[in-house]
DNA sequence: CAAGAGATCATCT
DNA sequence: GATGATCTCTTGA
């Protein structure tokens, strides 16, 4: 949290911080995909930690994830906004949500199961600042899972307090 | 300003 | 054959 997205497409390079996330956590977590089992499209959240996970929703959306849990412990972490701040070409027709951020970045499923702490694919981490001001997460429910019962209540969204690109309050 | 519907397809049953 | 870890536009008050 807080730290950066840099992406790379060919000379240009675009800095973002990571100011909102959500965590699926575990096969217990039916709002996870992982809640019904191992399946092909899932495997990766099986593996090891640090393999970017996109996929496909709603027949247009990528979405971009980070498989956090050890291996065999299914878990990920969904990026669900950003905030440019290299370009502001890009910062205006973005607003917030997580498919906005894949489009601005032109993330698509090529980046599916590749490592995220690699620089050569164009896409990675960098590491925060530290020591920073107003730096305060605040914690609710999750987006967009109603139908996970007892788990969709479960307060595993994460966003930076008083940041304008948290895609809701 | 709030609420609702449509778009559109990979993946799983 | 059903269904979403969503976004945007349209409608109505």
């Amino acid at each position: 949290m807080g730290c950066f997205l840099i992406r790379k497409i060919g000379q240009e390079i675009y800095k973002a911080r990571i100011v909102e996330i959500e965590a699926y956590h575990g096969p217990l977590d039916l709002a996870s995909h992982a809640s019904r089992g191992r399946t092909p499209r899932n495997s990766l959240m099986f593996g090891e930690p640090g393999i970017i996970y996109v996929y496909l929703t709603y027949g247009l959306h990528y979405m971009l994830n980070i498989v956090t849990g050890e291996k065999d412990f299914p878990a990920a972490v969904l990026i669900r906004a950003i905030e440019v701040i290299s370009k502001d070409k890009i910062n205006k027709p973005m607003r917030s949500g997580p498919a906005k951020l894949t489009k601005a970045f032109f993330i698509n499923k090529d980046f599916n199961g590749l490592p995220i702490y690699i620089k050569k694919h164009g896409l990675w981490l960098e590491d925060r600042e530290k020591n920073l001001k107003n730096f305060k997460i605040v914690k609710t429910k999750r987006i967009g899972v109603d139908y996970a019962g007892k788990f969709k209540d479960k307060k595993w969204r994460f966003y930076i307090k008083g940041n304008g690109f948290v895609s809701k309050v």
